[in-house]
DNA sequence: AAGTGTGAACCTCTTCACAGCA
DNA sequence: TGCTGTGAAGAGGTTCACACTT
C-alpha cells in the first residue's frame, strides 16, 4: 500500500490545527512558521514543509492567515463530508476516549460504542450510544462507520479486530497491549501504553545518568 | 542530550519482552529471529538489529534461548534495582492506566496516584494508593519516584508537569492533549489520542481511495 | 528587512546481503 | 544447511540554506 504522505506529517497537521484553533478563539489573526513551530515543539522548516502537503501558502513577511490555514488543514485532513468512528470496549479507557472526542471535531466523531457487558450497553456515555456487540454489523453499516477504536482487554482484541475488518472498517486504533493481524487494506495505529511507560522509564534513567545534577534545567 | 539508543528500538524491546514472556509461560524454549519478527509484526533483520543493543547473542541455526533472552532484555531495559512511577489524574484514563500496570513488571511500578478531587484521594485504586496533590512532593521523595504519568485535563497539564519537574522527576508520559514546556533534562513522551484517531481516519480514507474493493485482503 | 517555499544535504532508522558459525 | 551478527545500501524524515516575495 503506497503512502502518499508521511505518517508523521499527518500527525503534526492535526496538532497544528488544534493549536491554531485555540489561537483563533483567542482572536489571533496571523502566525509565522517559527511561532507555530514553538507552540508545536518543532522547527520552522518542519512546519513549512508539513504545510506544503495542505497546499495553502502564506505570504512572505506576513505569515499565515490563521482562519484560512485552519480551513485548509481541515480540507486536507478531514473527509469531504463526514467520517464516522466506533469504539469497542466501554471500560475506563473507552470512556476516557469518548470524553476526549465528545463534540470536538465536526467532521469526525465517534457515533457508536460497543461492549459485551450488558450493564454497559443500551445507554449513553458522553453523548455516545452504547450497543451490545451483536449489533456491530448492523450499526456499522447503518451509521457508515469506517474507523474504529479498540479498547478491550488483550485477550479479546484480535477477535474484535477480525469482526471490525469483516464488516468493512478501514482503519483501527488499537489500545490493547497486543499485536493485531489484519489485512493490508486496513490501516492500524497501535497505542501501546505499557511500552510507552517502559520507554519513558528507560530514558529517564539514561538522562539521569548523563546529567545527574540536572544542569540542563532551562 | 545525547541518546545512545534509538527510541524505537527501546519500544520494540519492551514489546519483544512481552511476547517472549507469554511464550515462556507456554513452555516454549527457543525462538528464531524471524518467528519473533512475525509476532511483533516486524522483520527478522530488525529483531536481530534491536537485540544487538541488549548484548545477548543467539546461536546460529539454534536461535535464541527464550529465558536468557528475557533476562537480558530485562537487565538492559529495567533499572538495576527498582524504578517507581507516579500517576497524576485519577479519572477514567488514569484508572485505565493503573489497570494496565497493576503488578505487571516487578522492577517498574506505579507506586502512587494523585488527584485534586478529594473524592478520589485517600483510597486505593487497582492496588495503588491515591493522594491529594498537596502530598506530591513528600510522596515523590519518600517513594523515590522518578517517572510520572500525566492524565489530567489539558488545562492542568502544564502546571502539573512543572510541579513534577520541580520535585525531581526525570521522565514524563503525557496523555493530555497539549504540548508541555519542560527542561531538557526531563524526557517526555506524548501520547496524543486525538491526533492518533485523526491519523487513522486520514489513512483509512487514503487506503479506501486506493483500494476501494479491498483487493488487499490477505 | 523579514518570512516563505523548496532543492539538496543530512541524519536516523530499516532492510539487504553475506560472511561466519553450529 | 540454516540461522546469526553486521557492514553497507536504502528509505524516510528533518534541517539547511537560499532564491524569491512583499
Amino acid at each position: 500500500m503506497t503512502r502518499r504522505f508521511p505518517v508523521k506529517t499527518i500527525g503534526r497537521l492535526s496538532l497544528y490545527r488544534r493549536l491554531l484553533n485555540r489561537l483563533e478563539r483567542e482572536g489571533r489573526q496571523t502566525i509565522y512558521s517559527h511561532e507555530l513551530a514553538n507552540l508545536a515543539c518543532g522547527t520552522a522548516a518542519q512546519v513549512r514543509r508539513d504545510l506544503m502537503a495542505v497546499g495553502y501558502s502564506g505570504r512572505p513577511a506576513h505569515g499565515y492567515e490563521i482562519s484560512k490555514l485552519v480551513r485548509s488543514i481541515g480540507d486536507f485532513l478531514d473527509a469531504p463530508s463526514r467520517q464516522n468512528a466506533a469504539l469497542v470496549g466501554v471500560g475506563n479507557l473507552g470512556r476516557a476516549i469518548l470524553a476526549f472526542f465528545a463534540g470536538r471535531r465536526p467532521r469526525l466523531s465517534i457515533v457508536a460504542a460497543f461492549d459485551i457487558d450488558p450493564q454497559k450497553t443500551d445507554r449513553t456515555v458522553q453523548g455516545c450510544r452504547c450497543y451490545p456487540m451483536e449489533a456491530l454489523e448492523d450499526v456499522v453499516r447503518r451509521e457508515d462507520v469506517d474507523v474504529a477504536v479498540i479498547a478491550v482487554p488483550a485477550s479479546e482484541a484480535q477477535r474484535v479486530a477480525d469482526q471490525l475488518c469483516a464488516v468493512g472498517v478501514r482503519g483501527l486504533l488499537n489500545f490493547a497491549p497486543t499485536q493485531l493481524t489484519i489485512p493490508d487494506c486496513v490501516f492500524v495505529e497501535h497505542v501501546d501504553i505499557t511500552t510507552a511507560l517502559e520507554k519513558v522509564a528507560f530514558f529517564a534513567r539514561q538522562y539521569a545518568q548523563e546529567d545527574p545534577d540536572r544542569t540542563a534545567i532551562k
